[in-house]
DNA sequence: ATGATCGATGTAAACCTTTACATTGAGGTT
DNA sequence: AACCTCAATGTAAAGGTTTACATCGATCAT
């Protein structure tokens, strides 16, 4: 039905057809009330013969903004990211926002580069999953240079910043109750390294968890970081030490898998000899084997919340920028038991 | 150092400072050839002085281009994505591009609308994972106003668009022939449903693999969906018709671990009782138990080799459009071993 | 000295919208 | 009949670049 263009069809086109001046075409369009009844048909019919489509940097430019959203991200391989991503996404297309994707990989230098669609307008606001705000070139104060900003998937450390995610505290306070309430009185916390606020939040849940006891249970932290290797590690560690706990809760299901293969490489099996706790519900954790008993992150609400928060502020609708904790479930299979028959 | 600004400077602010016209300072920045040394440097101070940064909306409406690509795949959460997505938006980056995404989740009608970006501009390019030509909403030939299109993950029956993915009958004829050379006799191939064209090639990669044996092998294929239940309700099927193979080829990974955790259910053991061999090499494969022998896919390399592609041919560079297959590797963990004391 | 050549710079158009302000004319009020 | 109001539309500026073309001197050959 539509001509054969080279070139897109632009609102000159659409005017001429229509025998109306651009500022009709673009009102018709925008504001179709302002504009008569006849008038809009008119235009209309004129629009879907040229197959008309306004071009979106002339818009962008003269309104000043890209309906852009940039997402930086410290690893795009993060199991939580495609939930996370998928969240931020529909809310965003959603609202006729487009989403950028930053891989920072963790380095500063990245990082910087991405900065780049802030500076120059590419991007209307900023979704953090780096857990920091970036870092400018200069050491001058950012934040009064910088967009709209949300946080989620790692907290940062700045007051002014919302950040959505799961409660952890909360979340983990219950975890622990769970594993007390099976009988479990030696739980090790293995935590996802000094650099991830996220680990003192759960194990600060773990530790109030620990205080609902009559009992005066230990906080026995040790040190991971996150990936399967250091829950391998950790385990091999206390192993030496011949110091071993009933129950291990993890930072997340990363680091729990490697505990559970750890142990079970060492001749033992989960959930009989010991219990194994994780984080996160990453899609795998139904299919280990045992299915991992671990807390589940409304990954893709925590997404939608964040990207919907990020819009309202760029929308003007001024909100206050506070944390949005959202209940985190605890998922029982089968890598939790009773400590009846445990060996310690 | 930068001036107290509200308002961003602009290219104007830049050349007042530096008593030169917006023209030249233009040129000091897109062709400092031609500029003479010493106002490029007054320049340079200028820029400096004012934090310039070029508004990227003004000089994508004035060049017809907008430097961002989009990617429209079909499921982010897919395992393959995250690998896919890193390589993309490595070679994006690294040439000063844009990702830009677009979750269809399968349905045309989020299809339709992520080509909003196309229609109005805002992408000069397309990366297809879902496997087809996005459907446009009017039954008209779509590929005339389509912009420069690039296929991975999913190869796209349209002979004119160059896709960039494993060559999977070669990697599946490699792997049948190590499951033969295992001793193998019965390998049952389960498929990745009907709508996959991959399914397909890589069955055809098992069928040349089976025909390179001297003995006349069975071509058995059953019907799985990609996901870990079809692969347990596969495993299900066969053994009501109490028909069984000694070795499974699955079309995936996730199918293989669906398959796995089937036998282990019903008391068997892989490999001992069961080779398994698995497709893609997800993150996963080396955490399960037994490891994954598996087919690795490159991901990064396809992403980074699929943009630089793509944004070759926006360069103008015109380039060949074809296949481009690259090599998967077979990674040998435990999931297969020699059919000697095997059941069956 | 004169003109040609060429490098460096400036002028202004073009890219395509949105929207403040001006204009027009119809209908209503006095 | 003169005036006012208001809805509908048009005119033109603005948004910030890039770049073709024009201009200006200086250098060089004659």
């Amino acid at each position: 039905m539509s001509e054969p263009v080279d070139k897109p069809a632009t609102i000159e086109d659409v005017a001429k057809l229509a025998g109306v001046s651009i500022a009709t075409v673009s009102r018709a369009l925008r504001s179709p009330e302002k504009v008569a009844e006849s008038t809009r048909k008119k235009v209309t019919a004129a629009i879907a013969r040229t197959g008309y489509t306004a071009n979106a940097m002339a818009q962008n430019l003269r309104m000043q903004r890209s309906k852009m959203v940039l997402v930086l991200a410290s690893s795009i391989a993060d199991p939580n990211f495609a939930g996370l991503l998928t969240g931020l996404e529909k809310a965003a297309n959603d609202r006729g926002y487009g989403v950028l994707i930053g891989n920072t990989e963790g380095t500063t230098g990245l990082e910087q580069n991405y900065l780049r669609f802030l500076s120059t307008g590419m991007a209307d606001g900023l979704v953090l999953l780096t857990g920091h705000i970036p870092v400018a070139g200069e050491p001058q104060t950012p934040l009064t240079t910088l967009p709209p900003i949300v946080a989620t998937e790692r907290p940062v450390s700045n007051r002014e910043i919302s950040y959505v995610g799961v409660d952890d505290v909360a979340a983990c306070k219950m975890a622990t109750e769970y594993l007390i309430s099976l009988g479990h009185r030696k739980i090790t916390f293995i935590s996802g390294g000094p650099s991830d606020i996220r680990s003192d939040l759960r194990h600060s849940g773990y530790r109030q968890g620990l205080r609902e006891s009559p009992e005066d249970l230990r906080d026995w932290r040790v040190e991971g970081d996150g990936t399967s290797e250091s829950g391998r590690a950790a385990v091999e560690r206390l192993f030496i030490k011949d110091d071993l706990p009933t129950a291990f809760f993890c930072f997340n299901d990363n680091t729990a898998i490697g505990v559970i293969s750890a142990l079970q490489l060492r001749g033992y099996r989960v959930p009989e000899d010991f219990s194994v706790l994780g984080f996160d519900d990453i899609p795998f954790a139904s299919n280990f084997s045992p299915g991992l008993t671990t807390i589940r992150q409304p990954r893709h609400h925590i997404g939608e919340k964040a990207m919907n928060i990020l819009l309202n502020r760029l929308a003007n609708r001024l909100l206050e920028t506070r944390s949005h904790l959202l209940h985190g479930d605890l998922i029982v299979r089968e890598s939790c038991a009773g400590v009846s028959r445990q060996r310690k």
